[in-house]
Order: structure tokens, then C-alpha cells, then sequence
DNA sequence: CATTGCATTATGTGCAGACATATTAACCTT
DNA sequence: AAGGTTAATATGTCTGCACATAATGCAATG
């Protein structure tokens, strides 16, 4: 009857019925556990879920709290661009179109994305290899698909924007110049905060980024 | 010693490794936690934590699979307008540009909004006031700030994309028509899966929206 | 008076056991 | 052989308990 998912619910319903108003605290976890008739582990597990949306904000010893900004909180996926494009029935490859080592060890590469040999997205990436294993032949596998599954699990930040298309974009995604592109930028970075990758990635016309909330 | 998050990192390893091939069942969570030595609450914290993530997908009874095609999960914050202009240090404002009633008891808003009293985004909606309370005074707080500290906790898509200006954001925005715009769709439903409201939000340019992995 | 140190407090996490539930596989029926 | 029923199974979740950890404030100390 009392499941994690019901208590979360109660207490949201609680946030904006006002009985717990935008930035105020609520009680602890062992006080709701008693109200609510379940475990403190149970309560834990709702307001967990409810941190993790942007709904609270917990902090040990300080408490729960109620976020004074309420904030919408959705998950993007940003999968490999292969089982992208495969995904909607079409046929993946790339080549690479220009490549270049720079300073300090660096890989310059600009890749093209195709699905059924009609431009999908334009990749331009700066790769650090003194924090890489050996690269594979890059005309098997892209590097994007390469990376995800041999460098373990490292942290990075993503930034999305749109830009207007300069001329390599341009060419390469056969668009004139000044079309607005979906950008993706990312910095990627091993355990030990050393930058692995960037990549700046150009979308052709039409691409959505799409989830739900 | 043995936390979830150490099982988390163990289990991503002999993914990486290879132990695990991508597509591969891997033991069941019993088996795990004798294995780690530790509960199997332990374990199937950590499993989720990795499904969450999108590294594995865990189905009752079918057990626990490594997914085939990888992929980066990220979690973008959706904020309240105001508080993003305010949290760069600027001054918050919004103008009603036209509004008109439609069909079937829809409200259809064009808005403005402002920082520092320069253009920043521009927002298309429509509103269904069959499933909303009362309307407050809409020059006093944004529809959007209302709908969040008002409608409780709704699904809805969402879907980042780039688009040329058009006519009336080219004009509210003070930019060229064509100008590459960050577009932000929404469409959010309440818990009977009734359509509340559907957005249109066009962002000035420069806007970037940013996250971690 | 500033600083260090300790006790307090609320959340974070672990464990063992139990039952719930979805889903598959095996079985039986027609 | 097709189809429906049943049993087996792995994950989902709850409970009650315990200890760990971070942050806060108060108190003792120099």
C-alpha cells in the first residue's frame, strides 16, 4: 500500500498543496517515516527520488529542504551515432575527412557521419592520446563508438547550442553557409580529471534531440 | 569497504574488460553479492544505478544484460526562466506580446522574455484551460513559473533542436530573420495523460543549455 | 578572542530476511 | 501443433536494525 513511489507523491503533493511552501524544510526522515506508517529506508528512497528530480535539496545533518526554484530535471541520451542512425532504418558510415596531429600529443580529426550516404552530422575532435590505449584502424569503427566502449566510465560536461554553419560545416553537410546547425559540444575527461576528448559535433537540418520528463 | 558505488565501478570494469562482452547476461544478483561478499540489496543498488545510467537493462525474471549499443546518459535541468537570467546576475522581465483564445478552450500566449531588459528568449504556447485552475494575473509571474509551483508533477516530451528565425522571433529577438535559434518544444501532460499545455521556446543567440555526465 | 575539538544530528549506506510481481518456460489440454 | 494454464525465477521493494559520515554548534582551551 505505502510504496516509495506513493510517498513520493504525498510529499509532492504536500510541496504544492503549500503545506511545505518553496524553500522551507520538512521534517526528517524518521518523523515521516512515523507519519507515513512505513521505514525510515523507504522515506530515504522517495526523497532520494525527489532530490534526484530537483524537487528537494538534502544535505546531511542540514536536512531536507524544499528547492526555493523548482527545477525540471530530464535525461537526454546521448547515444552512438551508428545505433542513431540505424535506429531509424537507415544505413550508417563515415569517413574521415581530415586529420592532423597538433601540439602536446594531440589527434586533430573531422569526421563525417552518414546515413544512407547523405550527411547526417559533422564531428571535428581533438583527441589526447597520451591518456589513450592505442588507437584501432579508424575506417572500421569511429572513434566516437571506439571511445564509448574501451575507456571506462569518465565524467564530462555537454553543452548544446545552435549555430550558424561555417564553411567546413557547410560543405561537408552539403548546406550553404549560415544554416542553422544543432551543435553539441563535449569535454571528456578520465578518473583523474585529465582531458581524454573533445568534440564539437554539427547536426544536419532537421535533427531533434528528443526526451521525456 | 565494498559500497554499491565500488560494485558499480567493479561491474563497469569487467564490462570495459571484457568479461562481460556488450549483449552478454551477466550472473544473477544472489550470485553477485556472494561473489562481492555483501548483501544483495547492495548489489541491485548498484545494478540500478548502472541501468539508470544506461549501461545495463534489467528485466524481471529475464535477469540482467549488458545493452548492446552503449549509451551516455545526461541530466539537463530545465530551469525556471527567471531564476536562469537571475543567476547570471541580471534583471528578470517578461512581456505578453499577443494573446488570443482558441478553439476547444485553448489559450494561445506569445511572450517575451527579457534580461536586463534585452531580449533573451521568446515562447509560443498554447494552453488548455480545461484541465488548469483559475488563471493568475499573467503580468505579475510568468505562465511558466506558475504552471511549475501550480500543476503537479506531469510527464511531457521534450526536444532540443536549431531553427532559423521566423518572423516573429526575429522581430522580438531584435536579429535577422534566419538567424540560428536554440529551440526548446514541450509538450507536458498531467497524471490523466490530458494535454496541458504545448511550448515553443526560442532562444536568443549565444544561448547555451550545459550539463555533466 | 580565535581556534581547536567534541558531541549532536540527519542523512547515507549496509545487512538479512521476507514477500510482491513480472516474465519466462514447462506443461497440459484440445 | 496450437493455445492456454501453471510453476519457476530474477528483479522490485519493504522492514528493522546497525553503523558510517558530514555538518553544525557548543564548549574547552590557549
Amino acid at each position: 500500500m505505502t510504496g516509495w513511489e506513493d510517498i513520493r507523491a504525498e510529499v509532492q503533493a504536500r510541496i504544492r498543496s503549500g503545506v511545505w511552501p518553496l524553500g522551507s524544510a520538512i521534517p526528517h526522515e524518521e518523523d515521516l517515516a512515523r507519519d507515513f506508517g512505513c521505514a525510515r529506508a523507504t522515506v530515504n528512497r522517495a526523497l532520494r527520488a525527489l532530490a534526484a528530480q530537483g524537487v528537494l535539496e538534502r544535505r546531511r545533518k542540514g536536512g531536507t529542504r524544499v528547492l526555493a526554484v523548482p527545477v525540471r530535471k530530464a535525461t537526454v541520451s546521448i547515444p552512438v551515432i551508428r545505433a542513431e542512425v540505424e535506429a531509424t532504418g537507415r544505413r550508417y558510415s563515415h569517413q574521415i575527412i581530415w586529420q592532423a596531429t597538433g601540439q602536446e600529443n594531440t589527434l586533430h580529426l573531422e569526421t563525417l557521419h552518414l546515413a544512407d550516404d547523405k550527411p547526417y552530422a559533422h564531428e571535428v575532435r581533438v583527441l589526447h592520446l597520451a591518456v589513450l590505449p592505442p588507437l584501432p584502424d579508424l575506417t572500421a569503427i569511429s572513434i566516437n563508438e571506439w571511445l564509448v566502449t574501451t575507456v571506462s566510465y569518465a565524467t564530462g560536461e555537454i553543452a548544446f547550442s545552435a549555430a550558424a554553419a561555417d564553411a567546413g560545416q557547410a560543405r561537408a553537410l552539403w548546406v550553404p553557409t549560415g544554416t542553422p546547425l544543432f551543435v553539441i559540444t563535449r569535454e571528456t575527461r578520465n578518473a583523474a580529471a585529465q582531458v581524454i576528448t573533445k568534440v564539437l559535433l554539427a547536426h544536419a537540418p532537421g535533427y531533434h534531440l528528443r526526451t521525456t520528463m
